[in-house]
RNA sequence: CGGGGUAUAGCGCAGUUGGUAGCGCGCAUCGUUCGGGACGAUGAGGUCGCCAGUUCGAGUCUGGCUACCCCGACCA
């Protein structure tokens, strides 16, 4: 491709923008914000999704067959699963004004994901035990209405998505089968050149499952994640379900000292609390006063300088769902208003889940249930019973251990390439989806379901591999193998070069344009093609070779060249 | 959803106490350059986000809205 016929030019001067791929893509003219979090993709960026989704489609078509369903879908398939009132994310489309509304007044939901549309399509198809297990997929696009879009492609309301199906008799063939996923996506990010930086992480199941679902986490400063990696296993948390013991305090109290209530008004928050008090934050408590789903009031407390996890709280109090109560019940609970809850006194009518970081301290602190007061030199076994057991509802921080063996976790930030969830049965209940076996019963078809956001992939790419000069693609992905660079008084020979390298079946960019010299080389290192070829008077009847990841060059014949490129290939 | 910032030429930005709008890049024409974002000359290009208001007069002041960017997500 000559890029004289390209009808995007790179851009000096774009804005920074705080992530790499927002800035590095629109620069070098591979993306165009069409709004926050929408994007579209001009010719060089089309050919790196195209490359990232084709890698993806190859390893997809080992382990189903594609399809392609559609993106607006009637809102009675969301009612079925009761989503349409639950996913927060989820949008609509609706007539835009009164005379198409006039003619179509029905509104469609605009997909996020597609276990709405394929469960009732492949159900038509597939009732007979004979026809398990099968999956099927689509790469499409996705629409997710993001609270707030950022960072590039990290994070988009409109994107580009991977998503595969499952369909199974049973439970344990669908575990086997969510192995082989597992095995063809790290594949796939092995291929995508971010194998060595790609890690399997357990994550919350959702609404799907009791179980963990698994996330594949790229490690990214940019990402959104914080992955709590055990170094001594290959097991790996999502900060969100991370098991997480506390370190010991490292504060030293031997005796016990008596109990003070302290009047703070005002001193609402265990940073302010702790100045104040004159203590360290890690003798603070923290006490959170939730109302589950089901009626029942949950008291949490955790160490200062921690967070109460609603995930790890809602599963050890085996409820579904929680929320913090407002001040009313605060106050009817402790005697106090909001800010001053502790875990002394409490009515008997209320469960209490104590965090294991709240234990082994001496003469901590907590609310005094008390409005205005808080209590010092608290401790159990005299102030308040020793609790039947403690419990671990913190969001796990840097500097936890991992329970099992004790050892601290290496914790990183990570972005969330692909998702695999057991979908057990929930979505074939729904939709009434049964099998019938050999012996005639029927029974509800097993699912799972997995994504790859596969724009999003490109976004990390960027993050990873760019560098100050601009992106540097892997192989594997790149709009073009190689870049040839024509400098003036080299055309005939240039337009030559191009022809036998496009003829051998290389990809190729010919930078053709009537650019100074140094234009062509600094737009080469922004666009990150992998082989720089440059001819020009001084190479004659050479090609000058260069890696974009290398500043060494070195000249060679024509059919070197082409054996260079290719023999570089995967 | 809460907080902060921004909105002026295709892009990136400046614009003083309110007085009729500017720079750089890019674009067009000509000339000189040509292995690391060259230079000179000339030129085209703007309802200053939208709606109200104050004023003789608003890019500038006031109110409202919208969009974009950044930070934070009920933390007792």
């Amino acid at each position: 491709m000559k890029l004289s016929g390209l009808p995007v030019k790179t851009n000096k001067n774009v804005r920074q923008f705080e992530s790499k791929n927002a800035t590095l893509l629109q620069k070098a003219g591979f993306i165009d914000q069409t709004m926050a979090g929408v994007y579209a993709f001009l010719p060089l960026g089309w050919r790196v999704l195209t490359k990232i989704e084709q890698i993806v489609r190859e390893e997809m078509d080992r382990i189903g067959v594609e399809v392609f369903m559609p993106a607006i879908v009637p809102t009675k398939l969301w009612e079925t699963t009761g989503r349409l009132e639950t996913v927060d994310v989820l949008m609509k489309a609706v007539p835009a004004n009164a005379s198409a509304a006039l003619k179509n007044d029905a509104e469609y939901v605009l997909s996020s994901t597609h276990e709405e549309v394929v469960t009732p399509l492949v159900m038509k198809f597939n009732r007979s035990y004979r026809d398990f297990p099968f999956a099927v997929y689509q790469i499409q696009t996705k629409f997710r209405s993001e609270p707030r879009a950022k960072s590039g492609l990290l994070r988009c309301r409109e994107f580009r998505m991977k998503d595969l199906y499952s369909f199974h008799v049973s439970e344990a063939d669908l575990k086997k089968y969510y192995e082989i996923v597992k095995k063809a996506y790290l594949e796939v990010f092995r291929r995508l050149g971010l194998g060595d930086d790609t890690v399997v992480v357990l994550a919350s199941g959702g609404d799907f499952t009791k179980d963990y679902s698994h996330e594949f986490q790229t490690r990214c400063d940019t990402g959104e994640d914080t992955v709590f990696r055990v170094p001594s296993s290959e097991v790996a948390f999502n900060r969100e379900v991370a098991p997480a013991k506390a370190p010991p305090v490292t504060y030293r109290d031997t005796d016990m000292l008596p109990r003070k209530d302290v009047e703070g008004k005002g001193i609402i928050g265990v940073d302010e609390l702790a100045r104040f008090l004159k203590i360290p934050v890690e003798k603070t408590t923290k006490t959170l006063i939730f109302k589950a789903d089901d009626g029942q009031i949950i008291v949490a407390a955790v160490r200062g300088g921690y967070d109460v996890s609603e995930v790890k709280l809602a599963k050890a109090a085996g409820v579904k769902s929680l929320r913090l109560t407002d001040p009313e019940t605060v106050k009817q609970i402790t005697g106090a208003q909001t800010g001053y809850a502790g875990i002394l006194n409490l009515p008997d009518t209320v469960r209490v889940f104590i965090d294991e970081s709240v234990g082994n301290r001496r003469n901590f602190e907590t609310g005094a249930n008390r409005t205005d007061f808080h209590s010092t030199n608290v401790n159990f076994g005299r102030d308040l019973p020793e609790p039947g057991r403690f419990y671990d509802i913190k969001v796990a921080r840097p500097g936890d251990l991992f329970p099992d063996t004790g050892e601290p976790y290496e914790v990183f930030q990570a972005c969330e390439v692909g998702n695999i969830f057991p979908l057990n049965t929930k979505f074939s209940t729904a939709f009434g989806y049964l099998f019938t076996d050999e012996s005639g019963s029927t029974h509800p078809v097993y699912m799972g379901s997995y994504g790859i956001g596969t724009s999003r992939v490109m976004g990390v790419i960027v993050e990873k591999f760019s560098d100050d000069r601009g992106l540097v693609w892997p192989r594997a992905v790149a709009p073009f193998a190689a870049h040839l660079i024509t400098l003036k008084g080299a055309e005939k020979r240039g337009a030559q070069v191009y022809r036998e390298l496009t003829d051998s079946g290389i990809e190729i960019l010919w930078d053709d344009r009537e650019e100074s010299a140094g234009v062509k080389f600094s737009d080469a290192d922004l666009l990150g093609i992998p082989y720089r070829l440059v001819v020009s008077p001084k190479t004659g009847e050479l090609v000058e070779i260069k890696l974009r990841t290398s500043s060494a060059s070195e000249l060679l014949s024509l059919g070197a060249v082409i054996k260079t490129i290719k023999a570089d290939k995967e």
